[in-house]
DNA sequence: AACCGTCGTTACACTTTCTCACAATTCGTA
DNA sequence: TACGAATTGTGAGAAAGTGTAACGACGGTT
């Protein structure tokens, strides 16, 4: 699932998709050999791979959401990525990860050793060029959510990171409206670059605006999304440059 | 250069290197044909591309210096990372560019087709593991920047900023201490996420502390290399979880 | 069922950074 | 060399987000 391996972080931008076009749904050498893998269950809260952790396989993520994140020595810590299912995770290390990939809750993933990957990439070119443009939307994504982290006030960055959770339930068939957070308001702090309060406040903002309306701190529903949308470009203004 | 080709943004973090082993010094493929390349000169402000045009080449700095940033429709800037003598950029792009690249000043670069770098690659599978590296290094970079903007305050950032590319000059063997500064406050601001007067009053207070010395605004002089590797790290303390 | 720990929400004081205004400096050009 | 334009530096007030703390809700355990 190469070809929809978007990432919660490539989505946060509006909406420009570099890539989009020219996503064929042929038969994937990966695919295949992924489907073919023994899958392995990671429970809640462990973790698959840890930073510094020798890289040996790529992931894809079947059932449950993962966590990828960086720590710093004094414990801030910086959420790259949430992976959720038919994602594929540990492209981008070579020799060690960077990052650590956490399970939010039960998850299922089937992994494929780099050595089998390395060798099937080059006797088929096309899988070599499907990493390649793999690790390159990853690189997007990593810039489009540095763009967000960087240049957004707290409400864009909120906003924007729901609308990029509905786009990405849609494109697994589910509701664009009613979204879930399998993640926790510290993990989207840490992804957003906010505190959870903050975080909290502004969801409570949201939803007092009748923007969004939440239950149970988990299930979001989008009850205004061209508000949302608005909110996630330019906020009230905001920015020097307004 | 593949090999020398870290990033800016990729030397913000806190020394350690995933990928620093095995440098080999071979001959590269890569570098031998782009040392065949007609040089072109880029003048002062001008783009080598932009975002949204057609990635047709991928250029390595001969001369000069380029800022490399993405857009915002309400004129927010991102910059993306800063290109040295030596650096790779397009790498990344599939279909069209997402950044622009603009030189700082009067820059040579010399370019290569995708097209031919397709084609070899494919004979050549140690060049289709460079351009993977390559790439990869490029996301760890990102990820860095991401977490520099993401996570630090403002001192922390400019410290890191002013460590990072004086790591950079070492590479190139000039002094580690005596740093050039090619591009504007602007610039600067862009890429940490901070406005051009606290960039300003960040390196103000940085020459008031005897921690660096500035000359014309445009070169840097360390003076105490420890005091500011420690204010890269955790500045006055800051960060709930500090 | 009561307890405990975790997570999320809310309020308020506080800090950092931003915005705006203007002075000083530098650079390019005449 | 002098001028004008652009860049950089500085200060005061405003705004956004943070830190702290208290409280409530939820889930698992005994």
């Amino acid at each position: 699932m190469l070809a929809t391996a978007f990432t919660t972080a490539g989505d946060l931008g509006n909406g420009r998709s570099v890539l989009d076009a020219a996503a064929p749904a042929a038969r994937d050498p990966l695919d295949d050999r992924l489907a073919r893998a023994a899958p392995r269950t990671i429970e809640a809260r462990e973790h698959i791979f840890c930073e510094g952790d020798r890289a040996t396989h790529v992931y894809r993520v079947e059932v449950g959401h993962l966590c990828i994140y960086r720590m710093m020595s004094d414990g801030r810590r910086q959420v790259v990525d949430f992976a959720y299912p038919g994602d594929i995770i540990g492209l981008g290390a070579l020799g060690e990860h960077g990052e650590s990939a956490q399970a939010m809750e039960r998850t299922v993933v089937r992994g494929m050793p780099l050595a089998t990957l390395r060798e099937l990439a080059q006797t088929d070119h096309r899988l070599g060029m499907k990493l390649y443009e793999a690790l390159s939307r990853e690189l997007m994504a990593a810039r489009e959510l540095l763009f967000t982290v960087s240049q957004r006030t707290a409400t864009e960055r909120v906003a924007a990171f729901l609308l990029a959770l509905s786009r990405r339930a849609v494109r697994r068939g589910e509701s664009a409206t009613e979204i879930v957070l399998p993640m926790t308001r510290m993990d989207i702090a840490d992804f957003l670059g906010l505190t959870i309060e903050t975080v909290s406040r502004t969801l409570t903002r949201l939803r007092t605006d009748h923007v969004i309306d939440l239950e149970q701190c988990i299930l979001v529903t989008i009850c205004n999304p061209a508000a949302l949308a608005e909110l996630a470009q330019s906020s009230g203004q905001v920015g020097r440059r307004g």
